[in-house]
Parts: C-alpha cells; structure tokens; sequence
DNA sequence: CGCCTGAATGATTTATTGAAGATTCACTCG
DNA sequence: CGAGTGAATCTTCAATAAATCATTCAGGCG
C-alpha cells in the first residue's frame, strides 16, 4: 500500500483495481493507463512491462501477508512450540484465504510466479526469516537446542510445503489441511518416538477410507 | 509385465513401446493395432479406451516400484528408523530416475494422474501400506511408540510430499534434494528438541544464498 | 454365435490468419 | 530537459477451417 499520491503509486492501485476484477488477462494495459489518465506508452516510464506491474502488487500483498504473521508470531506468553505451530497454521490460512477463493489473485499469482520463478523465492526467504526467528527464540528458551537454524526453518518449510502451496491442495477441504497440518506439526515437534500424532488425536476415521488423498492435481 | 502372450498382454507391450518412444499423444491408437496385427476398433473390446491402456501401464509400473520398495524393505539387520529412512530416500530415487529424464514417461504419468484423480491416490494408498509396515515393526521392536500407525503414515507422507512428486522439485538437481530429505527425515525421527538436522549435518553453507529455493513450477 | 473388421461419426488437434494488445520510439509540450 | 503522447511495430491471442484421431457399430467370417 505505498502512497497513493505517486504517479507509480496511481499505476499501481489501478493496475490493482483491474487485476482483481477483471483479472490479469483480461486487463489491458490501455485500460490502465486511462484509469491514470495518461497513455499507455507512459506507463512503461514507471514500469519495465505488464509483469512488473503485476510482480510489484504480489511483491505488497506478500509483504502484507508477512506483518500478519509477524502479529501472530507477537502473541504474548506462548511457548516457542506454541509459537511454531500458530505461525503455521496462520502461514496456511492466509494462502488459503488468499488464492482458494479468489480466482483473480490465484491467476496473478501464478502467472508472476511461473515468468518470474525467483519472486517466490524471494516469498519463501522472508518467510523462512521468520521462522528462524521462532527456532532462535525456542533455542534462547532452551526448548530447542538447533545447531543451524537456517537450515532447520528450511527443513520445516520443506516437510510443510504442502500447506503452503494451494495448487497442491487440489479440492482438500480446509479442515482436511487443518487436520493434516496438525499431523506433521506434531510429527515434527516431537519425532516418532513420540507416536507422530500425539496423544489428543483419538477421534478419527481409522479406516483408510478416511484418508484425505486427492493429492495432485497436475 | 504379465503375460506376453495374451491379447491384452500383447497390447499392453505395444502401447508401452510407442507411448515410451513416441509419447502418450503423439500414439495412435491404429497405430498400436497395427502393431498388434488387429484393426483398430479390437482393442477396444480389450480397453475401454486409450487412457485405459495408459492406465494400466502405469499401474504396471507403480507396482513395479512397490515391489522394489519391499525389497528395500526387507535389508536385513537394520532399526525402523535405517529402514524408514532407506525407504523415503529408496522412494524418492524412484520417481527422480522415472520421471526427471523420461520425458515421455512423465507425460504418460500426467495424463493418468489428471484424467484419472483416483489412480494417483490408489498408489499412495499401497505406498503407505509399506510405510505403516514399518511403523507397526518400529512400534514392535519399542522404537517407536505410535498409536494410529496409518494416520502417521499419512502424515509422513504428506510431510515428503516435495520428495516424492518431482513435478515440484522443479530443476533442484538430485544432490540438493537427497541433503533436503535427510534433514526432513531428520525432524520427523526426532522432533525439534534435537535440533532438527542432528550433529552429522556440520560442512553446509549457512548463508540463505545456498538455500534450494526454486521450488514452484507452476 | 464369438471374434474381428473397417468405414462412419463426432470429438479433438493442428494450422492459419485476422485482430488485439504489449511495447517502442520519434516527437510534443511546458 | 523531463514528463508525456500516440502512431508504428511486433508479439500474442482467438476464431475458424482442415485434418487427424478416438470411438462406435453394422456387418463379415470361421
């Protein structure tokens, strides 16, 4: 949400305004400079290209999203496994929020990722920033003793790559993913010596029939 | 690779030649009539269709790796946890080796995988047969003390979701991806209290810039 | 009959081409 | 100059036509 008052500013909330209307296909570039009352040739005096544009408003959402789990992250008196888990399952909710139901800002999403495979990248560094936070926090606790955090928050971002990327969720309802979540939460909280699940988790179709499947969707 | 010498037998090995030489869409179906001496219309009342037979090539093929994964399995002398790991990392070997130089191979499994959700699903189904196998084994030898071995299976699963659909390592070079699942088999044995990646993990680069990345091929 | 054929059918893919849109740039205006 | 224009260009998309192919089925053969 940069100023308003800037002309790339300007580009930018129209861009916004369309891209999420309309979409990213459907948006010409024409339409967006008339929406600044300028031309389309000058759009390219702010913006290297139509991608760009779009990168740039990924690029504040990403970040957006980031403040949101730095907020949860700040939730007083919690242990740092409390901290872990909270920071995942709200890492989840809001890519779930964000491009299961809203087709637009999944188009966007995916066309910037797919041309520009460094921006998730990017995404994933910050988050992975955070994580380390947690994992520092829980080693200065002594809950954790990690030798490399770095690599541990990429190890977990590893194992949880599931939640994170909706394309992969192909259809699973949102209490499946919860379900699930909490299942490798556990897991990697605790290890198998632990019984995986932990002890809270009684309730539950045992049959494999229950099992939550439907994985790809390629 | 049943029988060679039945109808159905004779198709199945002339469809698996062309759809491996040629690909999946660039086969036609009068094509492997022809090679099976038959008109094209015969082969249907063999196949209800031609992803029909591409289904059940690669059913073939799933079954094939299972078998190797029992072999694995099998290894004498070894901790739940070696045969845990040896299978994940056996697992992960086996669609690398299949699908990241096969291209045609691959196209066949993305055709099935998408026209037919349910397949995919039926050989993650055996797949976590063999790793509750495990788990049940670990949990009869005191190594493991896992209450609901399936859904643990599942979780495990989910949590090497990245390792086992090489559709999403997108371009992370084998290396890269045996070091990532060893620090998530890591976590998963022992939980975070043990610092996650454990002692051997010690000549890595620490910087983020060595980090895999690249994860999304959308 | 039971197994098979191959032309007929309809769906899908590919080629082609016209239009639309992204990007550029020589130029204007203040 | 610096900000901006808009026609020119070059790429990409969409619509149509043509061809190919999966699938069906009325019939033939042993």
């Amino acid at each position: 949400m940069l100023c308003k008052d800037t002309v790339r500013g300007n580009i930018l909330e129209a861009a916004r305004k369309r891209f999420l209307h309309y979409g990213y296909a459907k948006t010409t570039m024409a339409e967006i400079a008339s929406d600044c009352s300028m031309s389309p040739g000058n759009l390219y005096r702010y913006f290297p290209g139509k991608l760009d544009i779009a990168e740039a408003i990924c690029t504040e959402a990403g970040e957006y999203a980031v403040a949101r789990l730095r907020e949860v992250m700040r939730r007083p008196s919690r242990t740092a496994r409390e901290r872990l888990r909270d920071f995942l399952f709200a890492d989840m909710k809001l890519t779930y929020d964000q491009l299961e139901y809203d087709k637009q800002v999944f188009e966007m999403a995916r066309v910037v990722a797919s041309e520009r495979p460094q921006f998730a990248n990017r995404l994933l560094a910050l988050n992975r920033a955070l994580l380390s936070e947690i994992l520092a926090a829980g080693n200065a606790s002594s809950e954790f003793f990690i030798e490399d955090v770095i690599f541990t928050a990429e190890m977990l971002q590893s194992a949880t790559m599931k939640f994170r990327y909706p394309q992969l969720h192909s259809k699973l309802p949102y209490e499946k993913l919860e379900r699930e979540l909490d299942g490798v939460v556990n897991l990697l909280l605790n290890g198998l010596d632990d019984g995986g699940a932990g002890k809270e988790q009684l309730a539950r179709q045992v049959q494999q029939g229950g099992s939550s499947d439907d994985l790809v969707t390629i």
